[in-house]
DNA sequence: TTATATGCAAAGTGTTTGCATAGCA
DNA sequence: TGCTATGCAAACACTTTGCATATAA
């Protein structure tokens, strides 16, 4: 992998924010230092980055896909009125399960994917009436 | 919502099957008794369905949403592998918070999304190898 | 009868890719 | 120097939508 300029960029850029930008969010950024750089540019360099253990993807489901500067593995809640994407500061014990049950057998269980979902503060706020899931 | 041959079909279809198609897949299993059916018709009956608690979608993160006949809520097992995803019907202790801690103010809590992954059984003795995720 | 649902095709959204050129190592 | 990365635009995969017509209630 080479270190160019746009990797450094964008690196930096994402490593800033507090948020999990998507791909085009990061791009608008990114522009205002590298006005041609370019959005494939960007979606090649965050995959390549994500492979490359530097930084997370996201995978939202029905969504974009969000980045995330930190390495460690957290689990994150999600807003399902405004879409908002927030790091979970608290402990969570993951869900348990007998893998030893018959009905794993032959299946390799590498763990879970798990996301809290709800309404963030301010949707909260709003009676959450405007939830649209 | 008027019930017609289209949406009457597109359920018996769904109800039949084992496993979780996508829309694409429902189209050609409903085209071949509606013959003129159209995509769009498919989608937006789903939906409908869906919206009405008639059926279920699994917004998998990354792909094409799929479609779940069952009207109760349950845990799937996803294969990194070829991307099948099954029923788990096997008991599974949801993750514990302590949705009380301070973090947690402001904001209304509704539950999780839980999706367990790994290797399913024909991947599995694939050795795994294959596997591109 | 009449408003909702359909078929069709076009448009959208998010993401990937082919290719000639630029630029890191 | 030599090969990977870039910019650009076109292509993609999945899903949604506008509109005239068909049809359930």
């Amino acid at each position: 992998m080479r270190i160019t300029k746009q990797k450094k960029i964008i690196v930096s850029v994402l490593s800033k924010r507090e948020d999990h930008p998507t791909a085009t969010e990061l791009y608008s950024e990114v522009k205002e230092i590298i006005p041609k750089i370019s959005l494939g540019t960007v979606y090649r360099n965050l995959d390549i980055l994500t492979k490359k253990g530097m930084i997370q993807v996201i995978d939202v489901a029905g969504k974009e896909k969000r980045y995330d500067p930190k390495k460690e593995k957290h689990y994150h809640f999600k807003c399902l009125s405004c879409g908002a994407l927030e790091d979970i500061p608290v402990a969570i014990k993951p869900p348990e399960v007998d893998i030893h049950d018959a009905w794993f057998d032959g299946r390799v269980v590498e763990g879970f994917t798990l996301e809290m979902i709800g309404l963030c503060p301010i949707c909260a706020t709003k009676r959450g009436d405007s939830r649209d899931a």
